[in-house]
DNA sequence: CTCCAGTGGTTTCATAATGAAACTAAGTTG
DNA sequence: CAACTTAGTTTCATTATGAAACCACTGGAG
C-alpha cells in the first residue's frame, strides 16, 4: 500500500485527534467557526483557500461530527456550517496552540491578537495541567496508565 | 504558484503553530520524545513511519528549534534527538488533543491509556481556561484584542 | 417570467508531499 | 577485516494540494 497513513483505530488518543483535525486547514476552519463564521463563502474569503480544498475539509469535518449543516439563519435557501459540541470542544486545543506560539515563537511581535477575558478585557491565564488535588503537573510529573489495568507504564527520562 | 500554503509570517498564532507542528507526524514524534525516545531507530520502529519521512520531519523539527541533536548518551558515535524547552512546551497541546479524544471520540473504549499524575497514579484534571481572576472561560467568554491597541474585536454568536 | 449577478460548489490539470523499497555509508562487533 | 546495525538518501509510484475554469442553483431587478 502507498496510501496516506491513517490513524483511525489507533490506540493513541493523540493520533485519534490528529485523524480528525490534524491537517493544515481543519483547525483554522474551526477557529473561524468559533469566531462566528458559518457560510462557505465566508470561510473561503477569510482563509483564502482553494474552494475545492475547503469543500473537502468541510465535508470531512461534518463526517467527523465537528460541524453540522443547517438551513441558513438569514432565511435564504443556502445552508451554513455550525459547530457541534464536539467542534466547540476543540477550544482548549486552539488555546494551547495559541499560547505555545505566544511563549515560544521566534517573532512574537508579529502575532496580531491577544486572547482576553471578554468581561474584563484582560489576557487569559495560561492553560495548566493539574492533578486531582490541584498540584501543577509538568510532563515528567505524569505517566500513562493502561485503561483498565493498574500496571503503570512509566514515562522515562526526557528531562 | 502551486506551492503548498505556508503560514509563516501569518499574524494568527494558531496558524504559526501549525506551520511548525501542524502536520501528521510532528506531534507524534514529539509525544514519543516526551515519552523518552531519542534515537532515529526508536522513532522509526515505534511510529512505523517511512524513514525518509521521519528524516525530513526530524530535520524540520530541529530547524524549528523543537528538537536538538546531541551526541548519544550511550557513548556511541551516533547522535540523538532531544526536546528543547520549546519542544517540551507543546505538552499542553498534546494534553488538549488527548482530552478532546477522551471526551468526544466515537469509540473511547479503543483508547489504550490514561494520563495520570505520576505521584498518586490518579487521572489528571481536564485543562481549563481561566481569566486572570480565576473565572472559568468558555469560548464565548473570550474575545480577541489587537496586540497594542485597546480596540476590541468582538467574538460574535457561534453558540 | 427573464435576465443576471452571487453563492456554493465540482472538474481539470499541474505540482508537491507521502510512502515503500532499494540503496548507501558510516559505526560497531566478532 | 567481514558481517551486521544505524541512520540515513534515492528512486519511483501514488495521493493530496492548489489554481483556475466551469457549472448549477438562488435571489433580486425589471
Amino acid at each position: 500500500m502507498v496510501k496516506r497513513t491513517s490513524f483511525e483505530g489507533d490506540a493513541c488518543p493523540i493520533a485519534r485527534s490528529l485523524e480528525a483535525i490534524g491537517d493544515w486547514w481543519s483547525l483554522l476552519i474551526i477557529r473561524e467557526a468559533l469566531f462566528g463564521l458559518r457560510r462557505f463563502g465566508e470561510f473561503q474569503s477569510k482563509l483564502g483557500m482553494a474552494k475545492n480544498i475547503l469543500a473537502a475539509r468541510l465535508r470531512a469535518l461534518v463526517d467527523h461530527g465537528i460541524l453540522e449543516t443547517a438551513p441558513a439563519s438569514d432565511g435564504s435557501a443556502y445552508s451554513e456550517y455550525l459547530l457541534t459540541p464536539k467542534g466547540r470542544g476543540t477550544f482548549p486545543i486552539l488555546v494551547a496552540l495559541r499560547q505555545w506560539s505566544e511563549a515560544f515563537d521566534d517573532h512574537p511581535e508579529e502575532i496580531a491578537t491577544i486572547l482576553v477575558d471578554r468581561e474584563k478585557g484582560r489576557p487569559v491565564r495560561k492553560l495548566e495541567l493539574r492533578a486531582e488535588d490541584g498540584r501543577l503537573l509538568a510532563p515528567d510529573d505524569t505517566a500513562l496508565k493502561p485503561r483498565r489495568s493498574s500496571k503503570m507504564v512509566g514515562r522515562s527520562r526526557s528531562g
